[in-house]
DNA sequence: CGGTATCCTCTTTGATACTG
DNA sequence: CAGTATCAAAGAGGATACCG
């Protein structure tokens, strides 16, 4: 019993190591787009164009793209309804329900705190302005 | 009161829509290194070295890169001793703290889930496969 | 409608060398 | 130790055209 050729883990996963598998995957949930994707499929299934129009600024390739990761590490379902038009639903799995909660925590996060990021960053401008011509007199 | 050219949201900051600049905070957070960073300030303050032994893999420019755009973002501070050689520590502000609890949220959860992640590839690579050409005998 | 395929650009990242 | 600067390589992403 066990191969040493397994590549699953057993308890040992490490997302600060290079080579560790968690961290393909964080590379996967730490993208733009998965954020905005997993939260605006928290609320039920949605088209194709459903998402398109809610994601501003996404392209159609960069959508499909981001879904066909994100199906194919099982956190999406894609179902296609042979009519015509053809109309194809995607929708969060039982795994992916689970991430759009943290995804949800984020943009929550991001919302909520602009300002003091916005503030934050005009602080931070105004010192290095300051730094490169100190006033000296 | 209530000047028009404020770019200060109150109340109505919405991530989906390109122009929002909640986007741009987003866009740092779903950030590979952004994620572990701030997972590793959340046991304390660091140094800059001990932070690039920690995250594996990680070059000395996208470290420094990374940490300028927290700092500047006011989840981090940067403390500098002037020995010598130099001492640097970098530590989450109050509001990087409330990152990290979000952050590390997901790191946990591609430690936790990566097997099941791992299982739906295989299972989808394969489907992918036998579509290409299916069993005809 | 919901894609795929191709080309092309622009940003991101890595590698390397040098500095207070 | 903790950076900065520079150049080259890589890859992400956009625009466009076409298909079932």
């Amino acid at each position: 019993m066990g191969t040493t050729d397994d590549l699953r883990f057993h308890g040992g996963a490490d997302a600060y190591l290079a080579a560790c598998p968690s961290r393909q995957i964080l590379d996967v949930l730490a993208n733009k787009w998965t954020m905005l994707v997993m939260g605006a499929l928290s609320g039920g299934p949605m088209r194709f164009g459903e998402l398109r129009r809610r994601l501003d600024g996404i392209t159609q390739k960069m959508l499909t793209q981001t879904l066909r990761t994100l199906e194919r590490d099982g956190l999406v379902t894609r179902t296609v309804y042979p009519t015509i038009p053809p109309r194809v639903e995607y929708a969060a799995t039982e795994l992916g329900e689970s991430v759009t909660t943290l995804m949800h925590g984020i943009r929550t996060w991001s919302e909520a705190n602009i300002n003091a990021v916005l503030d934050a960053r005009d602080t931070y401008d105004v010192r290095a302005a300051q730094e490169v011509r100190p006033v000296t007199a």
